[in-house]
DNA sequence: CTGGGGAAGGGGCCC
DNA sequence: AGGGCCCCTTCCCCA
C-alpha cells in the first residue's frame, strides 16, 4: 500500500512536471505570436501612417497650388493692362536662379535651379518617428527632378553660415560651402537616427529669392543640420538660436528668420506636428515649383500646441530676429506683398526698428487688409474666409486656421467689411482707436470702449420689465417699445406703425418701393 | 418655402 | 466721455 502510495506520488509529480514544461512551452509559443503579431501590427501601423502623411502632404500640397494658382490669376486681373506683377517677380526669382541676383546685407539664399522641386507622385517625404532611444525624425523632400539633377544635391550649411565671409549666394558659392549633410534615402543610408534632420534632394531645402533691396521679408525656417558639422562654438550656436525658440533638447532644428520680406507664413502644414518635434516656435519651409509662382511650405510646429500670438511674437520679437539669418521662404504673400507692397511696407522695412510685441504682424495684416493695392489672397485671408467649422482641413490645418482666426477675429472684421462697405470706405474719419483684442478699428475712443463690452460680456443696462440685460443704453431703450408698446414711427403709404424708424425704412423699401 | 416683422447687436456720427 | 440716434446685419418667428 506504501509503495502504491508511493508510485502515486512519484506519478503526480511526474504529470505536474510534464505539464510545468508544457506550460511554459505553451506561454513561450504564445509570447512569440504575441510579439510576432505585434511587430506585424505596429509595422503595418508604422506603414499607414506614413501612407497617411504622404497622402496629406499631397493634398495640401494640391490645395496650395489651387490656392496659388487662383492668387495668381486673380492678380493678372487686377494688373489688367500691365505686367503681370507675377511675372514680374518670376523673371526676378528665374534671374536670381541664373545667378543674376546677389544678396545683400549678408544674406544668403540658396537658389534652386527652375524646375526643381517639384513634387512628385511618389513624394517621399519621409517622416520617420522614434527610434527607441530617441526622437529622431527624417524629413525627406526630394524634388521630381532629382535623378536629372544628378548628385549635385544641396543643402543648407551650418557652421559656415555664421561667418559673414561665407555671406554669399550659395548658388555661386556653393563649391566654398560643401555641403555637410546628405540625406538621400535612394542614394545614400539613412544617417544614424540621432537627431533631426531635413534633407532635400535636388535643390535647396530653403530656397529664396530676391535681392532684398527693396522689400523685407521674414522667413521662418528649419535648417538641416547635421551634428558633426556644425562646427560653431556652443555660444555661437545658442546666439544663433535666440530667438525666443529654443531647441528641444537633443534636436537639431534650427530656427532661421531670414530678413528680406516681411512675411510670416503659416501654411499650415501639419507633417512637422507629427514628427515630435520638441521644438515649440521652429518651423522648416521649403519652396515649390519655383519655375511658375514660388510656394512656401511651412512647418509650423509652434502652432501645434501654441498659438499664433505666441508665434507671431516671437517671430517679430527681437529675439526672434536674426538680421543674418539666412533661410528664405517664398509663398503667396511675398509675392503679393512684394507686387504691391503698400508704402507702409517701405516705410517700415527695418524690422529691426519696430518688430517687438508682434505689432508688426499686426501692421502687416493691417495694410494687407486697408490697402487696396495689395491683393487679399493671402493665406491670412484664406484662412479668415475659411469656415473653422465646414471647411475639411486637415487637423493641423485647422489649428492653424483657429490660431488666425483668433488672432484677426474674422467674425468682428467680417462683420465690420460687411458694414458699411469696409473699414474706411466713405469716410473722412481715421479709425485710430484699435481694438487690441480682435484688431477691430474705431474713429472715436468711445466707439472703441463701447465695442470692449463685446468681449468683456458686460451688460450694465437690465430691463426692469423683463430683465433681459443690454450692454448699451439705446437697445435697452430700444428694447422698452416692446413693453410700452410704442410704435412712433408711421408709414405714410399703409398707416402700419413700427418701434423704430430702422423697421419703416425697412418697409418702405420693402413694400412700397421707397428710398 | 418664402417673405415680412420683430428683436438684438453691431458701428458711425453728432451733440 | 457719454448719451442718443441712425443705419445696418443677422437671427428668429410667424403667417
Amino acid at each position: 500500500m506504501a509503495n502504491c502510495n508511493g508510485n502515486v506520488m512519484v506519478f503526480h509529480t511526474q504529470i505536474a512536471s510534464i505539464m510545468e514544461v508544457l506550460a511554459n512551452a505553451a506561454v513561450a509559443e504564445i509570447c512569440k505570436l504575441v510579439d510576432d503579431d505585434y511587430a506585424v501590427c505596429r509595422l503595418e501601423i508604422t506603414q499607414s501612417q506614413k501612407e497617411n502623411r504622404t497622402l496629406r502632404r499631397k493634398l495640401q500640397l494640391l490645395e496650395l497650388k489651387v490656392a496659388r494658382e487662383r492668387a495668381e490669376r486673380t492678380m493678372r486681373e487686377r494688373v489688367l493692362g500691365s505686367r503681370p506683377r507675377s511675372v514680374k517677380i518670376l523673371d526676378r526669382y528665374r534671374g536670381i536662379a541664373r545667378g543674376e541676383g546677389h544678396l545683400t546685407e549678408g544674406h544668403r539664399s540658396f537658389v534652386k535651379p527652375a524646375g526643381h522641386n517639384t513634387w512628385r507622385d511618389d513624394q517621399p517625404i519621409t517622416v520617420d518617428e522614434g527610434n527607441g532611444t530617441s526622437t529622431q525624425h527624417v524629413i525627406v523632400i526630394e524634388s521630381a527632378d532629382a535623378e536629372a539633377a544628378g548628385p549635385g544635391v544641396k543643402q543648407e550649411r551650418t557652421e559656415a553660415e555664421k561667418d559673414p565671409r561665407h555671406s554669399k549666394d550659395i548658388q555661386t558659392g556653393g563649391s566654398g560651402a560643401p555641403p555637410v549633410a546628405t540625406e538621400n534615402p535612394t542614394t545614400t543610408p539613412a544617417q544614424p537616427r540621432t537627431r533631426h534632420s531635413i534633407t532635400e534632394v535636388s535643390g535647396t531645402q530653403n530656397a529664396v529669392l530676391k535681392s532684398a533691396t527693396d522689400t523685407k521679408t521674414l522667413t521662418v525656417t528649419h535648417r538641416l543640420l547635421h551634428t558633426g558639422s556644425d562646427h560653431r562654438s556652443e555660444p555661437e550656436r545658442l546666439g544663433e538660436r535666440r530667438l525666443g525658440c529654443p531647441p528641444a533638447p537633443g534636436s537639431d532644428y534650427l530656427p532661421v528668420f531670414h530678413q528680406s520680406q516681411r512675411t510670416v507664413h503659416s501654411s499650415g502644414l501639419g507633417e512637422s506636428l507629427d514628427t515630435g518635434s520638441d521644438d515649440p516656435s521652429c518651423s522648416y519651409s521649403t519652396e515649390l515649383d519655383p519655375g511658375n509662382m514660388p510656394l512656401g511650405l511651412e512647418i509650423q510646429t509652434d502652432l501645434s500646441r501654441g498659438d499664433w500670438n505666441r508665434y507671431s511674437s516671437s517671430v517679430y520679437s527681437e529675439g526672434c530676429l536674426d538680421k543674418k539669418g539666412e533661410g528664405l521662404v517664398v509663398d503667396e504673400v511675398t509675392m503679393k506683398v512684394e507686387g504691391d507692397v503698400p508704402p507702409t511696407w517701405n516705410a517700415d522695412s527695418n524690422l529691426g526698428d519696430r518688430h517687438s510685441q508682434g505689432r508688426d504682424f499686426l501692421d502687416y495684416r493691417e495694410s494687407l487688409e486697408t490697402n487696396p493695392n495689395v491683393t487679399t489672397h493671402s493665406p491670412l485671408h484664406l484662412f479668415r474666409d475659411h469656415d473653422p467649422v465646414s471647411t475639411s482641413m486637415g487637423p493641423s490645418d485647422l489649428h492653424s486656421h483657429v490660431l488666425f482666426h483668433q488672432v484677426l477675429n474674422s467674425n468682428d472684421r467680417a462683420r465690420a467689411q460687411a458694414q458699411g462697405g469696409g473699414a474706411t470706405s466713405g469716410n473722412s474719419k481715421e479709425k485710430r482707436f484699435s481694438c487690441t483684442q480682435c484688431h477691430m478699428r474705431f474713429t472715436e475712443a468711445g466707439t472703441l470702449k463701447r465695442h470692449q463690452r463685446v468681449h468683456t460680456g458686460e451688460k450694465p443696462y437690465n430691463c426692469p420689465q423683463c430683465e433681459k440685460r443690454f450692454s448699451r443704453q439705446d437697445h435697452l431703450k430700444m428694447h422698452l417699445k416692446i413693453h410700452t408698446g410704442e410704435r412712433p414711427f408711421a408709414c405714410t403709404h399703409c398707416g402700419k406703425r413700427f418701434s423704430e424708424r430702422s423697421y419703416l425704412k425697412i418697409h418702405l423699401q420693402k413694400n412700397h418701393s421707397t428710398l
